[in-house]
Order: C-alpha cells, then structure tokens, then sequence
DNA sequence: CAATTATATGCATATATGTGCACTCAAGCA
DNA sequence: TGCTTGAGTGCACATATATGCATATAATTG
C-alpha cells in the first residue's frame, strides 16, 4: 500500500513550497538557548551593542559575537554600525514575513494533500 | 541612556507573550536536518510507520526512532498505534496554530514597542 | 602616531548529540 | 508455546558546537 507516487504536480508544489518555507538556519538560530536569550534581550532593548548584550547574558564578549553572527546570517537580527561599535537589532518585520508563509504553505499543503490527522 | 527600565505592562506583557511562544523545542526538532527530512517524507506520506521512514532516509530504525520521539515531544508529529506498528504524522493543524502564534504574538510586541527597525 | 575601546577570530576544551550495532521489549502468528 | 516482526534502549564512538581566554582587527581619541 504504497502512496509516495500518487502525488500530482498540485501536491509536489505545495510540499516543496513547505520545504522551503522551513529554513534550517532559521530554526538553528532560534534553538540554541543562548542565542534565544539574545533575541529576548533584543525585544526589550530594542537595540544594543554586543557589550550590552553580553552583560546582560552574563557571558563574554566573543561568546556574544559569535551568537550574533549566526543570528545575522539566520536573518533573525540586523546590524548597523555607530562608529566602533556595532547596533543590533531585532529584524521582526523579517521574522513574522517568514512565519506568516511557513502558516500559509502548511495551510495550502493541508489543503491539497488529504490524510493529515488534526490529532492533539 | 538606558531604555531597559522604560517598558511598561503593556510592553512587558507583549514581550513574554513573544517568549512563550517561540519554544526552544519546537526550534530544536526542526532544526536537525534529519528530523527536518522524516516531516519532508511525513508530508509526501502523509503517514508512515518507523520502518518506512527509515528507508526513505537511509538510516538505521533506532535513530528514525530517536528523531521521532523528538519530534513528538516537540508536538511536530503525533503518532497511533496499529498493531506491532507505530504510524506518525504530522500534526499539521497543530504547527499552523503555533507558527500562527508566533506570528501574532511578535506583531503585537512590534506595535506596542517602537524603535524596530524593518531593515532587511 | 600611540593609546584606547569595541568587535571579531584562533585555539583549546568541555559538553551535547547524532549515529549504528547489539539487544530487549512488545505484539501478532504458526 | 516458540517464531517472526516492528519499535525502542544501552552502549560506544564520532562529530558538532558552545564557551572562554588570548590575540588580532577596526575605529575613535589624545
């Protein structure tokens, strides 16, 4: 009872589409305990600098950078620089076009390929 | 010029709502390429049971295994029992509420706390 | 230009975790 | 009651990565 090759063009699409939508990096980025941190310091600051950030993680300057980096190349934060030091900052607009299309492509994928269990 | 002592209920309440909902589990069991290729296969199979997903990724049931629990302590699949068999699959409905939550909860703690840039 | 400050990188280490083999446990079947 | 099949666990190993110190790079200031 095989049903991997009954999938139509229409199926594929939507399936691909939700393969995309999940960026690995994205989700790695958020993983990390650490790095989540960063980002809720991000939410109540709005902007800091990485020494700022590190003070408030208790943990060292190059711990934070390097957190940042991964945060940066995720998209999850953005990065101006003020003279030696460099402003980061969260990038919510970003975030919440990406989640929005990760909702819309299961959605569509729910939609068009049935058997999906709604279980809890 | 500190801005971290400046936030109000409102803010504050925006901001945890934002905490709650990205959960650092969730993060993690979509962040492992591995367990990212079994909802790819759980998409096109709509359900399996671990056998069939370990063919499909050309890894050893025991690790299917492990990534599955994972994913289902996560709540990314959820899984019944058919006999000797254990089918999973996607909690479709499930995701779409949660990244829906995400979503909603980052665009209240964006209007109620200025100074986000939209940079991109 | 020297000194200072902020950030990032090299390196070593500790910890976490993904992987696979062997085995156990559980559920149907002769 | 054995026998078979499917799923999960124990254990050992390899790999990845988070952390912190020392250092390098970049930018501002005297």
């Amino acid at each position: 009872m095989k049903r991997t090759a009954k999938l139509g063009r229409v199926q594929r699409t939507a399936i691909d589409a939700v393969e995309q939508a999940i960026d690995p990096a994205l989700c790695t980025a958020l993983a990390e305990p650490a790095r989540l941190e960063i980002v809720k310091v991000l939410l109540r600051l709005a902007s800091a600098d990485v020494g700022e950030i590190s003070v408030h993680l208790h943990q060292d300057r190059s711990v934070v950078s390097r957190h940042l980096k991964t945060l940066r190349e995720a998209g999850v934060v953005c990065m101006t620089r003020d003279g030696r030091r460099r402003i980061y900052a969260l990038d919510g607009a970003g975030l919440v076009k990406r989640f929005q299309h990760i909702v819309t492509t299961i959605q569509s994928a729910m939609a068009c390929c049935p058997g999906q269990p709604t279980a809890r």
